[in-house]
DNA sequence: TTTTTTTGTTTGGCATTCAAACAATTTGGT
DNA sequence: ACCAAATTGTTTGAATGCCAAACAAAAAAA
């Protein structure tokens, strides 16, 4: 195993073990100090204009319903999310975003783009592809054992 | 933002908030079954032969004491973990791997390393590079707002 | 020797998660 | 139209995961 590859095996790992921390961090300090990431991937699934569906997004989440539903109840007592009655289907619950969670979606979205500009400063088309594939090589994986 | 831009900000995303989950539904597969995804990274922290102290277990983690004192007391009851008393400061703690949590702590190693091989898979030397310094940029960015 | 600091544990409380039981509604079969 | 089955979401009960604050023991500083 190369040096290299020992470096980039730690870098991933000290990643994907920080990176949701980091994030959840910076949301304290922010005025959106009341929300867990939990809940703020939540806000992130349910999304502007779609109004999904409860499943869905439990679905999206990797959650089962009993757990989407205890996450939206808080999330509507914290005036972010609310529920609206289908009147197609009437057991199905659509979800939206209130005002408040359009403008926390927004600054998430925000860091976002902060976050990838780093990632991929100082490189060319041709180095970003590179970087791209790697990705999807990871996403590969994943896919594998999902 | 070009379109590869936008792919690599999906391909973030999800690779970070899919990481783990997918971790922990390896091993709830294996032998393992009966560890969560925390306790297996607190396994991951203590290592195999440094014996280190609770509190430098509890600020790699970024756990207050108390909480790494309960994950401690669950991996100890499981059998994973052993508590031994420092001799020279009769306060300390230090940790260490039984036989099992050994087994454990080269399992998951091994799972590692397959996810880094499919991650840098068919790249030369120097697109491995460039991988290297984009994951560097994200540790960067990580430390600023650490 | 007394005070302060360090190390780890305990306590109390809330968030997160699941599985299983449940209720309401819709769909499918006859 | 009616009954059985499937779907959708909620409730309940239990375990984990986390923090802040109070605490106890030991070591270091004064």
């Amino acid at each position: 195993m190369s040096a290299d590859y020992q470096q980039i095996s730690d870098s991933l790992v000290k990643i994907y073990s920080n990176i949701l921390r980091i994030e959840e961090s910076e949301l304290r300090k922010s005025q959106f100090n009341n929300l867990t990431i939990q809940e703020m991937h939540a806000i992130n699934a349910i999304s502007m204009y779609e109004h999904k569906t409860a499943s869905q997004v439990a679905k999206e989440l990797h959650l089962t319903p009993g757990t989407l539903t205890s996450t939206i109840d808080r999330l509507v007592k914290k005036g972010y999310v609310e529920r609206i009655r289908s009147k197609d289907d009437r057991r199905v619950v659509r979800l939206g975003l209130t005002k408040k969670g359009r403008v926390e979606y927004r600054a998430h979205a925000a860091f976002h783009e902060k976050l990838v500009k780093q990632f991929l400063q100082g490189f060319n088309g041709e180095e970003v592809g590179v970087i791209l594939q790697a990705l999807r090589n990871l996403e590969g994986f994943m896919d594998e054992y999902s």
